[in-house]
RNA sequence: UGGGGUGUGGUGUAAUUGGUAACACGACGGACUCUGACUCCGUUAUUCAAGGUUCAAGUCCUUGCACCCCAGCCA
């Protein structure tokens, strides 16, 4: 196990010139310069998730910076769980996190690894580092070795176990691996400097004992190897060239490095540090999300708000369009908070493109149109997408009643209103154009049906003779109709920086972020429209089909809306 | 005098390594339109501050300032 195979990519025969276009950035640019000087043969990177959640789009940023550069560089890209801590960590998440990885596009082959692989060879080199008198057994308890290590300006004290006799921590630790001691009595601690100044030299922690099973390795261990210690060592049996991490990793370098040249391992890895992604309107950090699900502030992992991966694929957002937006935020070390609208654009962009156009009717008015003959149903031609020149077409039954948004009537509308009012003509979208003609309306004065005539003329959505409309409305035939129920979602949080100012984040939730339309109408060809395939609903937005839909009682989710300038207008006044 | 980082428009990045601030998103204005969508056109900063070096500074030097991370037996 000291010595695994070296990776493909280590062979020598990799191209070291990644495509003259591809992406630049200062990680890419010191892997260019390692090449190039022969410091490294070829590259070879990791993904390393701790399986205790699932994985959201600031890790989609990580996958698709260590993937995109082993692909790039023609080197491999490993997936590594980080499973030292069984106290957290679950197959749930190891099963997700691999789902959710290949969603997004990218495949690791054959190299699937997790660091209790490694855990035989991890506690070897920790016995080899006790050997060397660079680690103790410490008999402190959590409290008092916190106590000890001092504070941000003042230095720590060494623990009175520190310079224990070799024999006896070795025996110690022995015995801590045989299960002879509770958990918490006792850690295996490197020797370094409790005088550092940074915190991580203060003679961290290697091993804990954990009396817990672990989702791979069962109940053969009571002790597990900190993060900190496991993380570079494996990264080295791994043979990984390029250890590509996020900016609060930083200042543990130090320890990485110290660990690495005080132990025999087989290759030197070098750790580069990079900003990991904010994104307005949502948190992404592992433990509010899971605070999220816990406290039933959504349904779950995969509730369409969350930014979690498969939360966005419930949500309809294709990965090539995550994919677009992480290569357009660039690698740098600024700590930064991107707008959500650049996700947005990311979105539409690409659905706009692909997404098939179909009429859907969120908020029904009912139309009666009094000159169509009763009982006629005229099946008119619709493309699938004026985008593609190649998307086909399908056909929408149009009959004497249908139903129209309630949005695209107003009674008294001002004058920048192109839509239906009384005396009006519209477009009915590759139908015809309909004069409203008579206003019904309810006790309470609602407006509850529109009548309306209809020029037989136009049929198909143009006026023989010239007339133009302002407004095109959608619509749906009644009695072709399909009942459905669509879900709206907004932001999950009002504030583009949730929590900031010294509010609790949860304070900043949006109480609007999701809406439930019991009775929107689909046009009939939207009967059983596959879960994941992504649609347009004309001039309301993106949406998909819910995996909570039936045949009888779909279920669609509101991807996104388009962009809605008359919206803005009317915002104005 | 704890340690480690980072400062370019509203946002995210770029700038041939000293040569006269570029791209994208957003916003605003306009054109077009059988989706008020899409598309298209225009407007939108002198680079944290102050000194200094230089013909020339976002890039070099000096001194400040601001912000982020670290005191888990989490990762």
């Amino acid at each position: 196990m000291t010595d695994p195979t070296p990776p493909a990519a280590l062979d020598g025969n990799t191209s070291a010139e990644p495509d003259a276009v591809g992406p630049r950035d200062f990680i890419r640019d010191i892997i260019r310069d390692d090449l190039a000087a022969g410091r490294a043969q070829g590259v070879v990177t990791r993904f390393p998730p701790e399986p205790n959640g699932y994985l959201h789009i600031g890790h989609a940023k990580s996958i698709c910076l260590n993937f995109g550069v082993a692909q790039e560089f023609g080197g491999v890209c490993n997936l590594r769980f980080d499973d030292t801590n069984p106290a957290k960590e679950e197959q749930e998440f190891i099963d997700a996190i691999m789902a959710d990885v290949r969603w997004l596009g990218f495949d690791w082959g054959d190299n699937l690894f997790h660091a209790s692989d490694y855990f035989e060879q991890l506690y070897q080199w920790a016995e080899h580092l006790i050997e060397n008198g660079l680690a103790y057994v410490d008999e402190l308890s959590a409290d008092e070795i916190r106590e000890y290590r001092g504070t941000l300006t003042q230095p720590g004290k060494p623990s009175p176990w520190r310079d224990r006799p070799v024999d006896e921590s070795l025996d110690q630790f022995r015995r801590m691996r045989a299960g002879e001691f509770a958990d918490g009595a006792k850690v295996l601690r490197a020797k370094i400097d409790m005088g550092h100044g940074n915190m991580n030299m203060r003679d961290p922690v290697l091993y804990r004992i954990v009396k817990k099973p672990h989702p791979r390795t069962g109940d053969t261990w009571s002790i597990y190897p900190t993060y900190d210690y496991a993380h570079g060592q494996s990264d080295a049996l791994e043979q990984v060239t390029h250890s590509l991490c996020t900016l609060e990793f930083e200042d543990h370098r130090p320890l990485y490095d110290w660990l690495i040249e005080n132990l025999p391992v087989p290759s030197r890895p070098r750790q580069y540090e990079f900003a990991r992604l904010n994104l307005g309107y949502t948190v992404l950090s592992k433990r509010r999300l899971t605070q999220l699900v816990a406290n039933g502030h959504v349904s779950g992992w995969d509730d369409p708000r969350m930014p979690t991966l498969t939360g966005l694929r419930r949500r309809g957002i294709p990965p090539e369009t995550i994919r677009d937006f992480i290569s357009r935020l660039g690698i740098t070390k600024q700590d930064s908070q991107v707008e959500f609208s650049l996700l947005e654009h990311c979105v539409r962009e690409h659905l706009n493109k692909s997404a098939e156009r179909r009429m859907a009717v969120l908020r029904p008015l009912k139309v009666v149109i009094e000159n169509f003959p009763k009982g006629e149903v005229d099946n008119l031609d619709a493309i699938n997408n004026p985008e593609d020149p190649d998307g086909g077409g399908h056909t929408v039954p149009f009959t004497r009643e249908i139903y129209i948004e309630q949005d695209d009537f107003m009674e008294d509308p001002p004058k920048k209103f192109f839509r239906l009012g009384p005396g009006r003509e519209v477009r009915l979208r590759y139908a015809f154009f309909i004069t409203c003609t008579d206003v019904i309306k309810d006790a309470a004065g609602n407006v509850v049906e529109i009548r309306a005539t209809y020029d037989p003329e136009t049929r198909g959505g143009d006026a023989p003779d010239g007339r133009k409309v302002k407004g095109t409305l959608h619509w749906v035939s009644a009695a072709h109709a399909v009942k459905a129920q669509v879900r709206l979602y907004d932001h999950l949080f009002q504030e583009e920086a949730p929590g900031s100012g010294g509010r609790d984040y949860l304070d900043d939730l949006n109480p609007a972020s999701l809406e439930i339309i019991e009775d929107a109408m689909l046009e009939p060809s939207l009967a059983g429209w596959p879960v994941g395939k992504t649609l347009q609903f004309e001039r309301l937005g993106y949406f998909c089909a819910d995996k909570d839909g039936t045949a009888d009682a779909p279920v669609f989710n509101r991807t996104m809306t388009l962009r809605d300038t008359w919206a803005k207008v009317k915002k104005q006044g």
